[in-house]
DNA sequence: GAAACTCGGGTAATCGATTTCCCGATCCTC
DNA sequence: GAGGATCGGGAAATCGATTACCCGAGTTTC
């Protein structure tokens, strides 16, 4: 059996009451009971049962987080700057992995919800399917979407501005002279998908250069390299391939270096998050920054402000990204590369 | 406030007791009761309190896991592993990243065991740092290493047999015909990387090839990159190159291809791991691939036997790796590609 | 010098779900 | 038909930490 504060208590010499007190100093005792209470502590090794403790005080100090996949580094490099963040306030985070399936997102909803999480921070995997959940869940608890969110208003969320993001990596390309441009990106499932979809269309109808229809997989290396294949094979390439992200970047880059053709003479490569590896791909890739720090250190502050089924406006908070231009594109005529740049947006939905 | 049992009775005009009965169906009650009971938890969306329920029931339905960091695309895998695996007795998985610091790696623990998990999944982040605190948690609940492990006995384990990794990787770029092969790996913070070269290390004088002072950093893409460009640098190439994992293998290709090298003409290059890009990567890597799945189901099978502070022999199991030839190294003339077998090793010690 | 106040210790309620114990009612069994 | 067994409902204890409340002793104040 565990060692509790009866067992301090009673070693010392005093009751449970000044026991908790001396410990957790929230109310003082006489030097002779702190020390005393202190030496059982030690001798035998107590320590507080947080079970009991966040029973007794409805909190348990700890966050929920819910992201489509740890594979994934874009959903690493963001748990681990919101754990950073959340170190600073003590609160222990509990991960879940949907693996990309709304039914376990729901039950890993559950099962947070059951264990009396203080909040939950979560980029939803599905833009529909996902809906019911979430909106339960934010009814219950204090609720913010990171990155990807659903289709329906009701849930505060902290992202990047794709529309802004795609923008800039359209104009990049043209200003580095190209013609026409291509999209890879992934199925429009989620809401980033959609985003960085529609993005690119209307940056490309604004600046008028050619288009042919997207190529749509997944965000993921090998849909990269298949679709890097497919341009291989169907007719002729395009001056530029814009995608969603930067796994899909790098598994293109690999099959068209395969097909014999050399960046950015024939054809630029632009991709979506600088994470991971786009410093170390060959070569370099020029992508469109998401500041995840910032992202992060958004949510973290906003999950703090929410309460549970608010009637304040839900919030959207759409972070800036800024181009990172490397060797994977052509740069404008003239051009010095672009430097990180950051500004936010935001705005009350 | 949250709908408890309590509200759940009084709606349904009953004690709650029997609405606790007709919720867990541990012991009869009459189907009227039941029903009413039902009616009511529907109506008010009741939820039990995990919280509560962990305290008096002195368990929380929980394992926590540390691994040093969810970075390292091996990591993520045998999270995952894990995860499936739990998934299957119903147990939630309560990730922590120890960001390879002993320091937060102990905190780490410290709130796991506060938080009363069942049992513990560590791959301590440093072999001698992380002695006290594993040993301390093992002696308070179940705790099974997984990967990484302590010099220190004490506590069971479950990973590859890397002696028998390397062993195959030597053999085989030997088999090629490599005349002299370095070995590129981590520093020897951590039982795998000691392993990892003490096998290389035997495995090359029992073949009498030549072999070169070890180049040890870490074990990521970075380092291995860098790995490439001092072997590039320094003096005549080796045959062959066996790394301590396939982080450190592929960004070596990257920077002994850049340098104008062909793989497997030039030189051969073998990692450790199989997981991640090995098979994305250009060539397509030959690697020891270690058999996560099994390692993972080995792991959470002996946790569910362990009792904290068991007088027991701890067990060690190390599972034999495999190797997987791919276009990285050349393969033995007249060989075919080997398949991947599988079998185990286990000792007591 | 007495009333009021402060200080600090102990008792017991509290958080929510489960389960032990008890008790009345019904059902067998001989 | 009486005694025992079975069934199912309710009251209350339990898990462990915190804290509201009470109370006695000492201090202050007019």
């Amino acid at each position: 059996m565990r060692v509790t504060i009866h067992d301090v208590a009673r070693v010392a010499g005093v009751s449970v009451a000044s026991a908790s007190r001396a410990l957790s100093g929230r109310r003082k005792v006489t030097p002779e009971i702190a020390e005393r209470v202190a030496r059982a502590a030690a001798e035998l090794g107590y320590q507080p049962n947080a079970v009991a403790k966040a029973l007794r005080d409805q909190t348990t100090g700890t966050i929920g987080m819910i992201v489509p996949g740890i594979g994934n580094p874009f959903f690493t490099t963001i748990v681990e700057a919101v754990e950073r963040e959340l170190q600073k306030t003590g609160t222990d985070l509990v991960l879940c992995a949907s693996q990309y399936s709304p039914e376990v997102e729901a039950r890993r909803l559950e099962t947070l919800l059951a264990r009396r999480v203080d909040g939950l921070i979560i980029s939803p995997c599905d833009i529909e399917a996902s809906v019911p959940a979430v909106l339960d869940a934010a009814r219950r608890v204090p609720l913010v979407q990171l990155d990807r969110h659903i289709a329906s208003a009701g849930a505060d969320w902290v992202g990047v501005d794709d529309e802004a993001g795609m923008s800039q990596a359209v104009d990049h390309v043209v200003a580095g002279g190209a013609r026409s441009v291509v999209f890879v990106g992934s199925r429009l499932m989620n809401s980033s998908a959609r985003l960085r979809l529609g993005g690119f269309e209307r940056a490309v109808a604004r600046s008028g250069v050619q288009t042919a229809a997207p190529l749509l997989g997944e965000f993921t290396l090998e849909w990269g390299i298949e679709a890097g294949r497919r341009l291989l094979d169907g007719g002729p390439l395009p001056d530029a391939v814009v995608c969603g992200n930067d796994e899909i970047a790098v598994g293109l880059l690999r099959s068209l270096r395969t097909g014999g053709l050399r960046f950015p003479a024939d054809v630029s490569v632009v991709g979506f998050d600088d994470v991971g590896h786009a410093t170390m791909c060959d070569p370099p890739l020029t992508t469109v920054r998401q500041p995840v720090e910032e992202m992060a250190a958004e949510a973290v502050r906003l999950l703090g402000q929410v309460k549970a089924d608010d009637p304040r406006p839900a919030q959207r908070v759409a972070i800036a990204p800024s181009l990172v231009v490397r060797q994977s594109s052509r740069p404008a005529a003239g051009a010095t590369p672009e430097r990180p740049g950051r500004s936010t947006g935001r705005e009350t939905a």
